[in-house]
DNA sequence: ATGAAAGCGCTAACAT
DNA sequence: ATGTTAGCGCTTTCAT
């Protein structure tokens, strides 16, 4: 391994100058920057970030946590992140913890004794008895910038969408469209994605003066099994439900199972909202109406966020919290639902 | 930040004797261990990795390099690596290259750089002029495994799947169904995975004695867009196919719109077989037919052999290359072709 | 079983 | 503008 010492050698110059043009401290006369990088090359040497992360403090790369990279909602977020923080030269430790805050727990350590600089987190739903965590997770000597998942803690950095105003335009939409008897499924953890979806139909179903019917609220684990099986529960009620909106992807994809199964058409039996816009929904039948989030902008925002911090600071932010808006893509899973004739048409 | 010293003064010990509990290396009585452990948990200490490493040239870190994480088959990848990897401690650095060569080239040099201990590398299209980079790529000081997509380099360790057999098999199901007009869609990149599932189809036809339309093989970069394109000049041809292997996931969404532009149904009217499988793929309309990877598996496999190559070294590899199998998976897109009647039917 | 001490390759403060 | 040198926190050899 050649080393700055040899460069320094070669180039007749001192290890100090050699650095000083690698790390472009200027005070170097041209002539001999140019000898220096004459014999960088020569050597084809490459300084190693270990010893410099050492003596810095600095490590150019930062974690980013998720819960799934195999939501496909995930790796768009990554892509904005890894958009502009390789501008910056950094590098992404990307850990995935299967929604398992323990998981999440032992990255977390691992990334502290790397030394990333800082860290996206998109939380795994926290678990009760382990409280203590968040305490710990505020005191970390690393930035932390959230992402889409907020936990309780007061004023931290965080780039979210709405999801109230999700779950909102979404319902809204079915309401409309004459829908009266208006089913959800959505998440059981305690996560505020879905709380606040579910809070956003709510919201709409109180303003426009329909009674909430707690046995069209269904609950379950992001699956498309689970979808499956709370959609027959939907669906198999005396009083079913003339359209459903569901607040996570994989269940969507196993609800759509479940209206088969029972032989039911979308939209012309029962209407469907979705979260989240994959490209394929909107090619494959049925076109699915989704809320979409602005994933890659979410992911750019929070890195450029995170970047900030990493240089000036976490105290003199304007305002830590970032909520970026969520859009209503119509398509084809819903139908107009006729009172009168009690069935449904396509709009 | 609390360092070895620190803990050393607390347990009354040298750094040595914390240095050899914290890395098991024995020659400790256990009451001192004892107090050891103690002092670690006392005043939360955490190793620094890049001192660590800076010593040991060690970075339990590995880099990989993907194409496109956008592509749902390298998320599932990068889950099958982690999840081999990380029982052994290491943490994934995760480049996307978006099928740049040159970008590519960058990460390698950043990856190499930061001294990760080993590299998955699933390789961007090679740009001709740049052939003595895979030179480079050969004399890396850095173990390297490459997954999917084959460089032209002779004996390297590699873990990809039976692309000939994927097309082959594609191509024959569709050959049984009764249909001789069959096109193929694929990428133009100089690819393995393609040419080989190209060569995949071409020997089906040989085998079976149809000659091969050279209009019906069109080739473009995989988008939708270019999809609906490709799409659009089979579908227009006055002899026209009455079937399409698309070797590529976007493509295959591309051709399935064009389908719909050009009011044609699918079975009924043509017959597709896409490539990879994910989860919507067998809810949503058409159900399609697939050539599914075994993309989990090939993370697991290409991890697995890299760690084996850090601990025993490369040279003692049975067979440095493996490869998986895919699988057909016979949905709806598919139907029987009915040549006295001109037209087909659903299986 | 334990400790002292020499580096690992680099940066930066200080000297010139 | 350039050089000398003291660490950064750790592992490991060599004594004891």
């Amino acid at each position: 391994m050649v080393k700055i010492t040899d460069v320094a050698k070669k180039a007749g110059v001192s290890v100090a100058t050699v650095s000083r043009v690698i790390n472009r401290r200027g005070n170097v006369r041209k002539s001999t920057e140019q000898k220096v990088l004459e014999a960088i090359k020569e050597l084809n040497y490459i300084p190693n970030f270990s010893a410099r992360s050492l003596k810095t403090e600095k490590t150019l790369t930062i974690g980013m946590i998720v819960p799934d990279i195999t939501n496909p909602f995930f790796p768009i977020v990554f892509r904005g992140a890894e958009s502009v923080v390789k501008q910056e030269d950094y590098t992404i430790i990307l850990c995935n913890t299967f929604e398992d805050e323990y998981e999440e727990m032992r990255y977390l350590s691992i990334l502290e004794a790397k030394k990333v600089d800082g860290i996206l987190l998109i939380k795994a739903p926290g678990r009760s008895g382990n409280e203590q965590y968040m305490e710990k997770l505020n005191t970390l000597p690393i930035p932390i910038v959230y992402l889409d998942r907020l936990p309780k803690l007061q004023d931290i950095p965080a780039v979210v969408a709405d999801n109230i105003g999700g779950g909102y335009a979404a319902t809204t939409h079915l309401l409309k469209l004459g829908h009266r008897k208006i089913a959800i499924i959505t998440v059981q953890y305690p996560l505020t994605v879905h709380l606040e979806r579910l809070q956003g139909y709510v919201n709409s179903l109180r303003d426009h003066n329909i009674s909430i019917n707690k046995s069209y609220i269904k609950k379950g684990i992001p699956t498309i099994e689970e979808g499956i099986s709370l959609g027959h529960s939907l669906l198999s009620m005396k009083d079913r439900p003339t359209a459903i909106f569901v607040t996570n992807h994989k269940m969507t994809i196993g609800i759509m199972r479940a209206l088969e199964i029972a032989a039911l058409e979308c939209p012309k039996d029962i209407s469907v909202v979705g979260y989240d816009d994959f490209d394929w929904e909107s090619v494959f039948h049925p076109r699915l109406t989704v809320v979409a989030q602005p994933a890659y902008q979410m992911g750019e925002t929070a890195a450029w966020l995170l970047i900030k911090i990493l240089r000036d600071g976490v105290d003199d932010l304007p305002n830590k919290k970032v909520i970026l808006s969520p859009e209503l893509k119509i398509r084809e899973s819903c139908g107009i639902y006729c009172q009168s004739k009690s069935k449904l048409k396509m709009p």
